[in-house]
DNA sequence: ACCGATTGTGACAATATTGTGACGGAACTT
DNA sequence: AAGTTCCGTCACAATATTGTCACAATCGGT
């Protein structure tokens, strides 16, 4: 009998290093503990491979030739198809800078070379799992707030709130976001498509706008001065 | 059967020492029990290979000619690239000086000449998992602190503290340099991207609003005399 | 014990950031 | 066409954060 968890529908993971041992390693015991593997050698194969297998994470080596990690997380994160897929960014040891550290990359999480491959399989089902909650089914719920994405409704103690198409899209980043700090560029990327990240306040004004609605629950958006909004639900 | 855990990219160290039979001494003895080592026998050679390996850690001599340990590792902590590689310094009997035993220096530990060869790995392996582990997670915890990287939240026996953008990068420095002294100029650059280092005051300002925030933690955040700060937890 | 250098401290002013209400235009409905 | 909804901008208010300064306290060395 196999273990329940083991027991789910394959998934494929796309693994991308210019290191040919490294590659062969990690797949080797990815595909070892149950996984379905792909490979690629640099970013623009990476980039290809992605967007015809879709695969359900990539596991990204930062440094790599033509493209490094943070260009194709970047074009990674512009394609609406793509969008969702979570990145385990690899880095070597001097690499580990701030940035990385804070995630701000866009990247799920990252992991120090050397690393053991138990470690990297830990790390691998901890994103999976959190984002196939998070992000794989048409509805959120969390705690009194509820979310389904095919119907674009919200609730908030079981009762339906109105939100317009912009503050749906809005709240919904911050949900999913899950407690984490989203900073004000990235939404207004996500949200509005800007790119620039210039003066703007229509942030601001949404922000306004949804914790209106939120009644009570307003102070769930909390805002994190100079950086960004935290949805953090209750 | 190999442990899985065992099983991971080889670990590079550095070895530096100007006495050629030390050298080999340590090398063999490292590379028996698995490491990939590589060996300079004077500073400016020690900087460049570090440069170009990243190794994973640095062994390295006190007494250098042309460079002593103390400048390697001050211009290792200046580079951005190799400044969170770990330094084992070793000292002959008679150097032991306070600065050493203070590790003021920015060394992460250090041992006395003569030294058995078990205790050298037993040291090199206690580094290189501490310094491995603290930056891997998104969420540290070290004693009574915890601080969510995500989240930009911390905590403080349990309890949630807020902490200003600019607290929050400062404390989680001094948290992830696990009771290494982190020099004033070091802080000022990577909290403020000041790269001058001229007069200003104001980390001495954050470090005793953060000790206020602290509460009874106050000295955890210790101040060490014309050079910086450290942190060590309770 | 004294001196100079360094750090702690509290207050303050400057600045940066966000909240808020109102407004006008655009898009959409009726 | 009139009414409605939604959206982005603006001006202004409300806050929060930050850096500096003057002065006190402390440390290290002699």
């Amino acid at each position: 009998m196999r273990d329940p968890d083991t027991f789910e529908s394959q998934q494929t993971l796309l693994v991308v290093d210019d290191e040919q041992d490294i590659l062969d390693l990690v797949s080797t015991n990815l595909r070892r503990v149950g996984f379905t593997v792909v490979t690629a050698s640099d970013g623009i194969e990476a980039l290809e491979v992605a967007q015809k297998m879709k695969p359900d994470l990539i596991v990204l080596d930062l440094m790599l030739p033509g493209k490094d990690g943070f260009a194709v997380i970047k074009e990674l994160r512009q394609d609406s198809k793509m969008r969702r897929i979570p990145v385990l960014m690899l880095t070597a040891k001097g690499e580990v800078s701030d940035k990385i550290a804070g995630l701000e990359i866009g990247a799920d999480d990252y992991l120090t070379k050397p690393f053991s491959p138990r470690e990297l399989t830990l790390r691998i089902r901890a994103i999976l799992k959190r984002s196939s909650h998070v992000l794989s089914e048409s509805s959120l719920e969390k705690e009194n707030f509820r979310i389904e994405r095919d119907s674009m409704r919200f609730y908030l103690k079981g009762k339906q709130i109105d939100l317009t198409s912009t503050e749906f899209k809005l709240l919904r980043l911050l949900l999913e976001a899950d407690d984490r700090v989203q900073e004000r560029e990235h939404l207004l990327r996500e949200v509005w498509g800007y790119n620039d990240s210039t003066m703007t306040r229509t942030l601001d004004t949404h922000v306004k706008r949804l914790r209106e609605k939120l009644g009570d629950f307003a102070d769930c958006i909390q805002t994190v001065r100079g950086v960004g909004y935290r949805f953090s639900a209750r």
